[in-house]
DNA sequence: ACAGCGGATGTCAACGTTGACATATGTCAA
DNA sequence: TTGACATATGTCAACGTTGACATCCGCTGT
């Protein structure tokens, strides 16, 4: 910038006045410190000038468990756009579902002094060392998952009213006894929610809750074996609900592998290929994009000076139905 | 830090040692400093460090087209892996496949004086004005694709080797007619690659090139169009070669719709539910996130002074063979 | 006893930018 | 003519940190 002041002339003062239109400048000097910036390739220093003003770096940083899932991956680029929107920048970590990671990245962008930061929580962690963060006034805000041991804003999908319909959609069906497999132990706020769900859409109907149709797989090769195990039940369910999608996946795999095209099956989540598969598989959507939209505008409406309590927003479901669901039971010696 | 070192009555610069483990400090001292950094809740200003060390940011800037899509979702989780190791931080952009979005982008970061720069090109991109930066010691590569109207590192798959070889898997299974389905306009480097091995391929068995053999669509529904009006030619292929993974559902849609389960199928980039298709999809898997890691290595390596001229490092692929390219082709009057 | 040395700490300036305030020049109304 | 005011620019300090160099102390060896 000295450089460019140099050039032109002038004092480092005008150039900054010139590059923010901050104070009345001459025409003609405006010109010439243009004409000097593009001559020697000026480039302002985005660090210097984040230090100097409000001591914050114009960024939100974003922790989410995996890059490459395709899930948290809209989740950042909705964030993405609502941020660059507003001028910040976003930074990008993964915590490959860790606790100590997620820590570590939260740690480092606070040290960068981001202006907000938004979390989708691994797993296991624990949020009580941002009280402090919170109270002083940092915009923060939780992805997907709430908090724990933080009262904070908050973004979620409809799990438990996606659940209860995606279960209440086999349930008209005729269905009565349906499976419920999700990937993973119940510390996940995410399986607890759509559990409660399936167990809402039971009752509603007046359905017995039998313990032995819940299973659990954690990847979808143990989902698979989850499905098979309930197909061998004494008495198996003629209808399944998967509780994610790679659940979803394992289902598929193997009612597919087990010759099962009778038994319906309604999984959480889209998947790409969902109406490719025989049958096409009926899903609750998630809106990742949304969800992540919805959280930048929390964050942005907090930078804006938002003060009230902490909120919770949450983005619906949509059922989509594609014929899987709609199976029918098989004709059986009670129905 | 003056807070803290106030509290414990000695300068900042004998914080900052103890900070950074630089230079002698007494073992007490550093036990107060250490106290007081605890007590007051201190975090090092990452931006102010930056800016007097070195004058760089200690980032990598990242630019992908698109966040939601899990092949570049995982080649920046192996950027981010490889560059956090390092004690990076990871900023990522995405340009929505927009040649003005990547240079505002990409302008951002070179604002915010990142250590060094990676870009999945956009496809009409230009980067001629990134020629000043390379001159100037910015270690810059390029993933994917390779820069236009630049020298410059790049990691790219083996398109075209893959993709020779996913043809030649379907002529040794007896088809001789090879329909050639892609997304996307000459200009996107992968395909002009994809077409090549396609075109390797034939000719190395000796097969004639047949230009009606080749269709064009750039999202899923286009390609599963295309993939009809091959079948519907007078002299219809009985194999069909997918250049990514859109045109691949697109043509597993066309085919499950029109009940073709006759047409072998061998598509460029893996599916997650590639094994529950009907029947399984063959493809040449590439390694998004080997190539996002060896992209990474190299701004590394030219950030450890690497100079040597501009390498071009080629990721390879492999093909994974599940079932439909395998199929052979009917018995017909000429075979 | 004293030079010399290494350990522990301090002082100062600088990184690039911009807020707060000051100065200089010109314009206009009283 | 003069003071009030707007316009155009300059001066200075500060943001938080650390490199370069200086200082002070006690200990060692002779």
């Amino acid at each position: 910038m000295t450089d460019v002041a140099r050039e032109v002339g002038v004092t480092a003062k005008t150039v900054s006045r010139v590059l923010n239109d901050d104070g009345p400048v001459a025409v003609e000097t405006r010109e010439r410190v243009m004409e000097a910036v593009r001559k020697l390739g000026y480039q302002p220093n985005l660090m210097a000038r984040n230090m100097r003003v409000g001591a914050r770096d114009a960024a939100i940083g974003l922790v989410i468990p995996e890059m490459g899932n395709p899930f948290f991956g809209t989740v950042a680029g909705g964030v993405e756009s609502a941020v660059r929107a507003r001028g910040l920048t976003l930074i990008v970590g993964s915590s490959d579902e860790t606790a100590g990671l997620e820590q570590s990245l939260i740690a480092t962008f606070l040290a960068r002094r981001v202006s907000g930061l938004m979390v989708v929580p691994a797993a296991a962690g624990d949020h009580r060392h941002l009280r402090s963060e919170r109270v002083a006034g940092l915009p923060i805000v939780f992805l997907d998952r709430p908090a724990v041991g933080l009262t904070a804003d908050c973004v979620v999908s409809a799990n438990r009213e996606g659940s209860r319909a995606g279960v209440a959609h086999l349930i008209s069906h005729g269905h009565r006894r349906i499976g419920f497999v999700a990937d993973v132990p119940a510390t996940l706020y995410t399986r607890r929610e759509r559990f409660q769900g399936y167990r809402d859409a039971l009752e509603e109907a007046g359905l017995p809750f039998d313990r032995s149709l819940v299973e659990t797989g954690h990847d979808m090769e143990a989902a698979a074996a989850a499905t098979l195990r309930l197909l061998a039940l004494a008495d198996p369910p003629t209808a399944v609900f998967t509780g994610n999608n790679f659940a979803s996946m394992g289902a598929v795999v193997a009612l597919s592998r087990a010759g099962r095209k009778d038994v319906a099956l309604v999984g959480f989540d889209d998947l790409p290929l969902a109406e490719v598969l025989d049958p096409p598989l009926t899903v609750v959507a998630q809106d990742p994009a949304a969800v992540g939209a919805a959280a930048a505008e929390l964050v942005l409406a907090r930078l804006d000076g938002d003060r009230s309590r902490a909120r919770r927003a949450t983005v619906p479901t949509r059922l989509i139905v594609r014929g899987s669901g709609e199976l029918p039971p098989p004709a059986g010696p009670r129905s």
